[in-house]
RNA sequence: GGGCCUGUGGGUUAGUCUGGUCUAUGCUUGUUGGUUUGGGACCAAUAGACCCUGGUUCAAAUCCAGGCAGGCCCA
């Protein structure tokens, strides 16, 4: 007992935010990592639970909202992108003959996924005519189908969605969920007869944003991606970013507006109630494990996980408590996980023969939220031990333990979210508006920064280069009273935030 | 795209510079048995590794070449 400090099966300590996330991810026993191949982790039982819980989520919003669940094919023929590069090289060619050329980002690269696909160039020996790759994303199947589906204006809207793999070939450091070659990945398109209904689309979206990242208990900020990183072919991008520890933006999730340029490209079309042909409007709405990263990210602490409930595999674990001195205490405690479970929780009994310090350790390394202790000494006075995740102990009478646990849970949730706004609170620093140029703004490393930014993009570009970090894009969240912009000294309400991006 | 570094049991690590004493070290983990059991118990026994291919040499974990895998830095 003296060894009470001994390493915590070798946590790092989450202050070195870098060695933490990589570890935890192992310990906990999310991921497997040693598969062979960089950015592929192997999902590990209760890694996937929790992934699970997630897609939940998801599901249930998209069903709350009308979209259905489709499933489209890994392989994607080349031929197919080549509507897709044409559109977006007709966009850019566009944006650039509308905008003044000293405006221009350099850089901005041919279009389409290319180098950044994995190839199907074979079958068994022979060489395949047609060469496929593996979805990065899905509007080149998704929106070949339907062109075929969508004829008249009683198609529409359609909404749906699909919960797939995609693959992407990082060559840049991978990282667990944050990172990864083969990504987890919910994806909803929709298709409009206007874009009033696409505008309508992008609400709903953002709505279902903060409803799931309300129940992860996650903060985010909302922003209209600067033009030169919206989606290829897009009309506009919005995001949502988390702030991990670290000061690093982590996007978990994003909706784009096609408003009819998509459909031009793949010949979406419909016939309205006047016989006339028009074009469809089209938006689409992505997230990932990348949400299950920022989950881990935020909430973690020196002692592990620390899952918030809605996604908890096991929202609550009963141990007995020497159940070798007492006969009573193993049928107590399978009462007791029955009762929880008909009161619809996520229950583990765990009647492993190791001492309870052992029990202890290895679930608040897992994050439960609640670990409830049973023992001789409780049922002599009718009460049980709950230990709460985030902290303290407190003693239930048994008899009302179902009731008061799902209390419990509730201000689980309630402390996390109260957490994690106080950690992203502390990360980004607000520039007073005495700061009035760019050679007076200093930039401290792991801290996001919010500004009162309107200037075109060669002013952007020159925000980013001085400071080395990204703009993250024009902030839903408005000042309230003008300000004047950090660089170009407009006034403007527009509230920006960069940062250094995942 | 350019540069640098690394590869030893499940994890972590010593040994590599200077080839032989390596039949490869420590910790941790796993397994078995016993004593234990209200927050990481103890004792004993036991299992488990030099990334791959080739070269140099009497002799290679160690030196050389290539491959594969991974990490870091800069554009």
């Amino acid at each position: 007992m003296s060894k009470s400090n001994k390493a915590k099966r070798g946590i790092p300590a989450k202050s070195d935010f870098n060695s933490w996330y990589p570890s935890i991810v192992e310990i906990a026993d999310l991921v497997d990592k040693r598969y062979p191949i960089k950015g592929m982790d192997v999902w590990k039982p209760y890694g996937l639970s929790a992934m699970e819980k997630i897609d939940s989520l998801a599901r249930s919003e998209m069903e709350r909202t009308g979209h259905q669940e489709y499933r489209f094919p890994l392989l994607v023929p080349e031929d197919l992108l080549e509507k897709e590069n044409k559109l977006v090289s007709i966009l850019k060619a566009a944006r650039e003959a509308g905008v003044d050329p000293s405006e221009l980002r350099i850089g901005e690269e041919e279009s389409g996924f290319k180098k950044e696909v994995y190839w199907v160039k074979h079958g068994g020996e022979n060489k395949l005519e047609i060469p496929m790759f593996l979805r990065p994303t899905s509007e080149t199947p998704m929106y070949t189908m339907f062109s075929l589906w969508i004829r008249s204006h009683a198609d529409l809207p359609l909404k749906t969605f699909q919960i797939v793999n995609t693959f992407r070939y990082e060559t840049k450091q991978t990282r667990s969920f944050i990172r990864v070659r083969e990504i987890h990945f919910f994806e909803a398109h929709t298709v409009h007869s206007d874009q009033a209904g696409a505008d309508k689309q992008i609400e709903e979206d953002a709505e279902m944003v903060r409803r799931i990242l309300h129940e992860l208990c996650l903060p985010s900020i909302v922003s209209k991606r600067p033009v030169w990183d919206t989606f290829p072919g897009a009309w506009y991008t919005k995001a949502a970013d988390v702030v991990m520890p670290n000061g690093r933006t982590l996007q978990v999730a994003t909706y784009h507006h096609y408003r009819d340029q998509w459909a031009g490209a793949f010949d979406l079309s419909y016939e309205d109630s006047e016989g006339k042909t028009r074009l469809c409007h089209q938006t689409t709405f992505g997230m990932s494990e990348r949400l299950l990263g920022a989950v881990v990210g935020m909430h973690g602490d020196d002692n592990g996980l620390i899952m918030p409930p809605a996604i908890a595999p096991i929202q609550v674990v009963v141990m007995p408590v020497a159940n070798h001195r007492d006969e009573r205490v193993l049928p107590a405690v399978s009462e007791l996980g029955q009762r929880l479970t008909d009161a619809g929780l996520r229950v583990k009994v765990d009647e492993r023969d190791v001492r309870p310090g052992v029990k202890h350790y290895d679930w608040e390394i897992k994050g439960i939220p609640l670990r409830v202790e049973l023992g001789p000494r409780d049922l002599d006075s009718d009460n049980c031990v709950v230990s709460v995740r985030t902290g303290g102990k407190v003693e239930v009478p048994l008899s009302e333990a179902h009731v008061e646990i799902v209390e419990l849970l509730a201000t689980v949730s309630d402390e996390l979210r109260l957490r994690a706004e106080k950690i992203t609170a502390k990360l980004i620093h607000s520039v007073p508006e005495s700061v009035s140029s760019l050679s007076d703004l200093i930039v401290e490393d792991g801290l996001v920064y919010e500004i009162a930014f309107e200037g075109s993009d060669s002013d952007a570009e020159a925000l980013e280069k001085s400071t080395g970090l990204t703009l993250l894009g024009e902030c839903d969240d408005k000042y309230d009273e003008p300000r004047k912009c950090i660089v170009t000294g407009k006034s403007t309400t527009n509230r920006q935030y960069i940062a250094r991006m995942y």
